[in-house]
DNA sequence: GTGCCCACAACTTACCCGAC
DNA sequence: GTCGGGTAAGTTGTGGGCAC
């Protein structure tokens, strides 16, 4: 009888993941671990092996540097902060790779939520901070037996949100942002459509590639924008 | 202001040896 | 034979300092 593996080797790594970081490479990987990014445990003949937890992690730190070019040392102190053993609970790479070892994930996926008087301790936050993110609908939250319950995807927003607030941007100035964000989700939506309305098996799973690369790309490009405007400002008091 | 040097980050490549 | 180990050196891009 065939007994599954609760591990992958580095090959199978890279294999799985290039398809969503097609730069990725079995020495990058290496080279995360000797950052200190990883830490896969060792077979006795010292084969690297990746369990669920290493395969979370290294979907972070790659998503950490393409989407918002987070240097290593950035994304480690992120790692080893609380804020990231909540997002921990981020599994939409695990689903993706469908890998045996995660389909037998003991992390629940109901359990992807923080109630608010919870989430105040934790990111050490005022509540009404977090009261007016919410009444300006800059973060999504649900109402369940009477308590407010905010989903692990919203803390990155807080968190930023928070960072905001120190250079005197108050939550009503971010509305302006989910203006713009619900626009591009508009836009990519338009070009999504079609392709999950063709109705062939594999419509969803190419419209959610589609999406995603969309979502990188226009990321990148108003990134470029805004620099580009920004650099032209300061170059006009040199 | 431009050319050079240096440092640093983030990898990649090469080599050889051992495990599978 | 292929894959993975470690290590050292090389590559590429960027940015800062400094002399001219």
């Amino acid at each position: 009888m065939k007994t599954k593996k609760n591990y992958i080797t580095i090959s199978k790594v890279v294999e799985k993941f290039k398809k969503y970081y097609p730069d990725i490479s079995a020495s990058k990987v290496r080279f995360l671990e000797s950052e200190g990014l990883l830490s896969p445990k060792r077979t006795q003949s010292k084969y690297r092996i990746y369990g669920k937890e290493d395969i979370i992690k290294l979907d972070f730190i790659l998503k950490m540097q393409k989407q918002y070019y987070m240097p290593l040392s950035a994304i480690r102190e992120k790692i080893n902060s609380v804020d990231f053993v909540l997002d921990f609970k981020n599994e939409d790479i695990v689903k993706q790779l469908k890998f045996d070892l995660i389909e037998e994930s003991s992390i629940s996926l109901k359990d992807d939520s923080i109630a608010v008087e919870e989430l105040i301790k934790k990111l050490e936050i005022k509540e009404s901070f977090l009261n007016e993110l919410m009444n300006e609908n800059v973060i999504y939250f649900e109402e369940f037996e009477d308590r407010k319950i905010i989903k692990s995807s919203e803390i990155e927003i807080i968190r930023i949100a928070a960072e905001l607030l120190k250079y005197g941007i108050q939550p009503k100035n971010l509305k302006l942002f989910d203006n713009f964000s619900a626009r591009e989700s508009s836009f990519i939506q338009q070009i999504a459509l079609p392709v999950i309305m063709s109705g062939s098996k594999e419509s969803v799973v190419k419209a959610t590639s589609i999406v995603k690369d969309l979502e990188m790309l226009l990321s990148n490009l108003r990134h470029l924008m805004v620099k580009r405007n920004n650099k032209a400002f300061l170059e006009q008091y040199k």
